[in-house]
DNA sequence: CGCAAGTCTGTAACCGGTTACATAAATGGC
DNA sequence: GCCATTTATGTAACCGGTTACAGACTTGCG
């Protein structure tokens, strides 16, 4: 019963016209007279007949889709980014195909290469991947852009500046009294992990030579932020300040401090990297990255690079905006 | 220089064998010698060849892609559902085609319209959009699964046992003493804020046919919860507890009563709907929707749908869970 | 050894659009 | 009224895969 589709054809004959004519009605050519135009107009739709997608993109070599590679839809900072995508994607008249690539390089290109033929450029984030890896997994040819992961010359990359981040936050501590402070960081292999435990070292280096430094390793989630905390806490480190290399491991922090009943900030201040709904709602002090901001500006950049339209491919950094809040300064 | 990509003739002329064999290899087929895989093989890792997909589709008539077509993508509930359907779907070897749709039921046909032919199937929420126009709006012969959505016979309906959750709620209100509840309702087009709102009517008038009812309309976001609380005192109400429709008018209602300063739960309880990461932290009475699950579901019955394996189509509803937290109960 | 059955490979049609080119008709300038 | 030009339409090739069918070559069995 589930009878086929009207092709172009159907069209056709019940129009009493050639395909080629329906075609150009279809496409908004101009070279078409009125009365020709309305007998396919009248022929679609009493056929129902939608142009099918797969063999418009096969003549064409075009596909008004964008295609978008993520690690994981976990947290609140894919979601905002995904946002960002659609909606600079729709407005643009293009359509995402989402694909999550968990973990290894290997199901990375395993991605990429399952879009070939389906997208016109791609957006890809894997802060996890190597830059070599990077470089073997990307088509050649396709307009693509990176975003927050390592990458090669020729691709234009868009990056949250982690240096500058971190470094304003570093320096709000020491500006509000805090002698010992602690960061607990993100996977080592995390592009954002490995910058912002860096620029950690380095700010401290620069601005407090003095004072001591110290780095727990974590996994960006909020578990990891309150056993680390609690491990600290067991341990009787002496220390007045927790920089997280993201928000949720710094809710897990402060989670952990409330639960041993020391005083936020009174005793320890906490800090986070992000700026995740959340934050705001727990007075989390933390950066603000505008995920849904880079999602379109990233398409912005792609579909320029799509219409031939774009500039010079280079590396785009984001500064986060400092956002005080109550874990860090008493209200 | 962007030379153009290998295609399958390119690749048979390289291992000296015709399109059909390099095909079949390509495909597993059994049929083919040792020698002739080996040949294909490399000269497919010579060339750097991929399939092109739109090509692919066009002569299989599958494309392994799901079309996805939400409302908006803004809010948790939308992140956590696009989560589960992506899980569910790469574990079946499809990817996601995602769109959103604004609106009106004019762009939603449209946004269906464009997948015609990407797509092996839909997965559709539009709680918006009427019995009818979602008729209209659907193509015929395409396995097609609805989220929270008006429709018509013969489609699969996946649902949030909306009058379920209002009657748990209402009757722990009532339960806990609560005498005049107010309900901040949802937009009324929208088929969860109207389920919700006419089920708070029905729980009122049979489980507690004495005390008053009131609602008022909001529009699912945070500051219409506050704008609207702030109203109800500024009017001098008489109420203790509000039960909004969904999470984050709940959480704007908190705030405009701790800024009134009014004892939450002491004086008024405060409960939401949906259960959205938030609500956890910040201790809101709710109704947990799984929206994860709910996505994995509505695949998995998609994907039966498409191969053919599934049973009739139902109207499947999902009972949420009751939260009880700090908004209703004092600790 | 001859024939049937089975295995492997190649040719070419097909999926449903777009579009270069050819053709036919209409228009315009002289 | 004739030829050049413009405009509207049709024919058929093409995009890059898959696959029905045919043909060539083995293999097995009587």
């Amino acid at each position: 019963m589930r009878q086929s589709p009207a092709t172009i054809r159907d069209v056709a004959r019940a129009a009493d016209l050639s395909v080629a004519s329906v075609s150009r009605v279809l496409n908004g050519h101009s070279n078409v007279q009125q009365d020709t135009r309305e007998r396919v107009l009248i022929a679609v739709s009493d056929l129902g007949y939608v142009p099918n997608a797969a063999a418009r993109s096969l003549s064409t070599a075009r596909s008004d889709a964008i295609g978008v590679v993520l690690p994981d839809l976990h947290g609140e900072f894919f979601s905002e980014l995904v946002r960002g995508l659609d909606k600079a994607a729709s407005e643009r008249g293009y359509m995402l195909l989402l694909s999550t690539m968990h973990a290894s390089s290997a199901l990375a290109s395993q991605a990429i290469a399952a879009m070939r033929g389906r997208v016109d450029g791609l957006i890809v984030m894997a802060p996890q991947i190597g830059a070599d890896d990077m470089g073997y997994a990307l088509p050649v040819g396709v307009p693509t852009v990176l975003v927050n992961s390592r990458g090669e010359l020729g691709r234009h990359i868009m990056r949250v500046d982690n240096g500058a981040g971190v470094r304003a936050m570093v320096r709000h501590l020491l500006d509000t009294g805090r002698k010992a402070i602690v960061h607990i960081a993100g996977m080592a292999d995390n592009l954002d992990g490995a910058e912002r435990r860096d620029a950690y070292l380095a700010a401290m280096a620069d601005m407090a030579p003095t004072l001591p430094t110290r780095v727990l390793e974590g996994d960006f989630s909020e578990v990891a932020g309150e056993r680390l905390t609690r491990q600290l806490l067991d341990e009787g480190a002496s220390f007045d300040a927790i920089f997280a290399a993201n928000d949720m491991m710094a809710l897990g922090a402060v989670m952990a401090l409330r639960g041993a009943d020391i005083a936020v900030p009174g005793q320890v201040a906490v800090a986070g990297f992000d700026d995740v709904p959340l934050a705001r709602y727990l007075s989390l002090s933390t950066l603000r990255v505008d995920a849904a901001g880079v999602g379109e500006r990233a398409i912005a950049r792609l579909v320029d690079e799509i219409q031939g339209t774009a500039g010079p491919a280079t590396l785009e950094l984001q500064v986060p905006q400092l956002m005080v809040r109550a874990t860090t300064v008493a209200g």
